[in-house]
DNA sequence: TTGAAAGCGCTAACAA
DNA sequence: TTGTTAGCGCTTTCAA
């Protein structure tokens, strides 16, 4: 039984009364054939409403048109934003998108890409610092926005992230400009390399203004999460009575240390400022609006499909390591400069 | 060239000195054969590495083990939610998913549900309340979350969405335990049948408490978006001036309500409570903590894949219509009982 | 300009 | 228990 009582190449062949193969060069357009065949055939598929099969043309092609998608957590708004851009941008290509959420696991991140494999994807983007994905050695392959723990600058596999350092750079400056002395920084570096590079660039801030980098003012979580973000607010306020200014390493930990602060009855930012990462689209709405740094998603995006589809076409790259310069929003979160 | 020079079912044939047929029942645990073939066949597989073409292995069987999901828009938590339960649910099946996001357009639904045709997707979960859906006819389809304009109750589709009548019930019920007399509601009927079945629940506990229900007191959104209700909020608040509770028909525009109120230096919930829809998941987080009505993800998610894969596998249903119960869950933007 | 036919990798019916 | 083989729907070479 099939299941949509499909019409195939064969039976528009018939209707049009040409060959099989005239029929797939006027879809394809590729190969010669007279404009009144064209026409006649043209007129076939449309009334009959025949759409060709995909699988059998992959099978044939060794091509699928299909892009996996590597990802940790679709839920996080930076993530699903990110997405959502590939996906825009790699169906005006004609790729389909299979969307993988591998919620952190390796071992689910392997099934996964066994998956790809077997279903023949034209090729992955993974948003995934994973150790482990010579798998795919084969693969057109790109990174986007989390650096594989195992990569070294001279890789085979293209890379595309935001100026993290950068970032964490302004964000720290801002918090100086605002009269902060006493910051904390709030991250989960074991997480990614993105937040070691904002963690540098916090400390390049700090040592451009002669300002010193205490240790005991670095607050490591467990795992990125309002919730951890706040209980560590709530449980390190009191040993820090000139706390000034707190360093987010994400929007989403900036949620959690303002809730503290909140039930602390500090106010923001009369007597702490904060500053968070990503730019999450509810970042505006906090109470008060974040100042964070903005990620160019569309930029970071676009990079990594461009790169990927130039793999797929054998093409060369102009870059395999894409730097996506951040930039600061500033809003209510952090003091007007003094 | 092969993109990743992949061994195929005939080279394992070889090695293991058996036939395509036999490594085939092995791989697919169907057929008979010696448990010492069978471990002959794992070990070559096992070392080469070997992962079946399932592109072949759909195009002979008319089966991809795919599924596509049509969403209107995964940046929503509410979807973004469900999307990823829908995923960890049907890969736990065997199957993968293909993400589709509309942005609410017809135009892109409908070439995406043809790309999905033409990839032969084993069946589509519908997050989408399209009108014109047709196209799929013989194609195993559920709807999930929200209902099509079209449908009428003794369909041959599937329906699953939340008990949204009783939670628009449950959170108007609220506000008048709260002490509201004078409830404005925020909505955006025309967007889906989810808001309207809302809107029953509301003057269904309206006429209860012996309220009437004021039409000068609903206001239609033309689009569910923070910025949206929070302009709302600002523009009619002057006209309103014994306002006492905001009943919003999601999360997203309780927040826009939240923050226009805030900019009106209005207390919440000591001069005016509000409640949401969804409880999306940063809610919890809002300024105050959102009382809103939670909707069941893990049912709704798993009842739209249950029914799916029966009717994939040509099983009975028990149910065409799937009413998934809402809870109401309290915190801090409307008042304590009075 | 068009058609015949091989074959992509796999499954499954039939044969042995 | 195992092997042989047709064929899923399509593209593409070769021939006409």
């Amino acid at each position: 039984m099939s299941k949509y009582d499909a019409l195939n190449i064969k039976q528009i062949a018939e209707l049009s009364g040409v060959s099989v193969a005239t029929v797939s060069r006027v879809i394809n357009q590729n190969g010669r054939f007279s404009s009144e065949t064209e026409a006649r055939v043209r007129r076939v598929i449309e009334e009959s409403g025949y759409v060709p099969n995909f699988v059998a043309k992959s099978l044939r092609t060794s091509k699928n048109h299909v892009i996996g998608i590597i990802v940790p957590d679709i839920l996080n708004s930076h993530f699903a934003g990110l997405v959502l851009e590939l996906e825009k941008k790699l169906f005006a290509h004609g790729y389909s998108t299979v969307i993988c959420n591998t919620n952190e696991s390796i071992e689910l991140e392997k099934k996964h890409i066994d998956t790809l494999i077997a279903q023949q994807v034209s090729g992955v983007i993974f948003i995934s610092g994973t150790k482990t994905c010579k798998v795919t050695q084969d693969i057109p392959a790109v990174y986007l926005d989390r650096r594989p723990a195992s990569y070294c600058e001279p890789s085979d596999r293209v890379l595309i992230e935001s100026d993290n350092r950068t970032g964490g750079y302004l964000a720290t400056q801002k918090l100086i400009e605002s009269g902060c002395r006493n910051i904390a920084v709030f991250c989960s570096r074991d997480m990614d390399t993105n937040q070691q590079a904002r963690f540098i660039g916090y400390q390049e801030a700090l040592a451009e203004s002669g300002l010193s980098c205490d240790e005991a003012m670095t607050f490591d979580l467990h795992e990125v999460s309002i919730l951890q973000a706040r209980d560590e607010m709530l449980r390190i306020f009191p040993s820090i009575p000139n706390l000034d200014g707190v360093l987010c390493m994400t929007d989403t930990i900036a949620l959690g240390v303002i809730t503290g602060l909140h039930e602390l009855n500090i106010t923001i930012p009369e007597q702490v400022s904060v500053t968070g990462f990503d730019d999450a689209p509810l970042a505006a709405y906090f109470q008060p609006p974040l100042t964070t740094i903005r990620q160019d998603i569309g930029a970071l995006s676009g990079a990594a499909v461009e790169s990927l589809i130039k793999m797929i076409n054998g093409e060369k790259l102009e870059s395999q390591h894409v730097v996506v310069p951040v930039s600061l929003v500033v809003r209510k979160s952090t003091r007007q400069q003094v």
